[in-house]
Parts: C-alpha cells; structure tokens; sequence
DNA sequence: GCCAACGTTGGC
DNA sequence: GCCAACGTTGGC
C-alpha cells in the first residue's frame, strides 16, 4: 500500500471544503499532466493521502485522506462548459483520470514547506521537493512517518 | 525527433 | 504580481 500526496489550492478547494463535503468525499477532478495521471492510475483503494495545500501564505501538509475507490475516467474532461475539458479525449479512450478522496483528519499541527526543506537530507529523494510542479506524486514509508511526526500535536 | 515558443504551476 | 522551472505543443 502505497501513501501519496496530493496538491490542492486551499483558496479554491482546501481540506476544511473536502471535511464538510457529504460522505467527506470528492473526486480529485481536473488533473492534466501525464506523470501525475499516471500516479493516479497506480492509486489504489485504501491508499493513504497526504493533503498540501499550495498557491497560499503558507504551502504545507495540513491533513490526511485515503482513496476511496479505482481509479476512473475524470468525466470533466468530456465537458465542454468544464474547464478541464479536453477535445482530443474520447469516451472509449479517456486520457485523464481521477480517484476519489476521502477526508480522514487534520494533522494537529500543519507541516510547511519551509520545514521540509529545514531538513533537506531527511526528505531527500521526495518528489515535493525536486519536482516542484508535480500536483500527484508517491511518498515513502519514511518519508510518511517523518512528516506524520512532525504533524503531531 | 529536435527544439523554440508558449503556457502553467507555484514559491516568494 | 513577478518570475523561474519545466511540461507541452507544433513547425520543420
């Protein structure tokens, strides 16, 4: 069982939206780049996700969700009023996919960016760090049970 | 298949 | 709001 981290803009859709939705579940729509798809198409039910909230006064790790379900054809992708529509993607061969999230809990305490960069060597080898712009990306054991530690209350 | 132009992400 | 990094597109 894989754990992942996924990015998301806390301005738009933050994790206190994903807390209060019904079933605390969301499909992760909208993802457009073909290394994060294919991270997503790894997902797998039950696999736990890390929340960062990016594009605001503090980026960092503010909670814990888990898969909720296969992977699947994000359906936005088909809408032409969406602006994740894409015209080349047809229904019998879907380019972007997504997996459903579901909300599990805050962390007590948010872990920032800054800090992971604090203590570089320790997370050395995280994709949050070197591919800056990767909004789907996997996360070590050690790497998971460091960050959930410094989550702590 | 190379590579320049362009668009997007996301930290600061 | 700026701008660096880098993924994507499209001409050749």
């Amino acid at each position: 069982m894989t754990c992942w981290l996924m990015k998301t803009e806390p301005d738009t859709f933050g994790i206190d939206d994903l807390a209060t939705r019904p079933g605390q579940t969301e499909p992760w729509d909208g993802v457009r780049n073909y290394q994060a798809r294919n991270f997503i198409r790894e997902m797998r039910p039950g696999d736990e996700v890390l929340i960062y909230h990016s594009s605001c006064a503090q980026p960092a790790i503010v909670g814990i969700a888990d898969v909720a379900g296969e992977p699947r054809p994000d359906p936005t992708q088909f809408d032409p009023e969406s602006p994740g529509h894409d015209p080349r993607s047809k229904p019998e061969t879907p380019r972007w996919y997504l997996v459903d999230v579901r909300y599990r809990a805050h962390l007590p305490r948010p872990v920032s960016l800054a800090a992971l960069k604090a203590q570089a060597e320790a997370f050395e080898g995280l994709l949050l760090l070197s591919r800056g712009r990767l909004s789907v990306l996997p996360v070590s054991a050690a790497h998971r049970d460091r960050i959930l530690a410094l989550g702590k209350g």
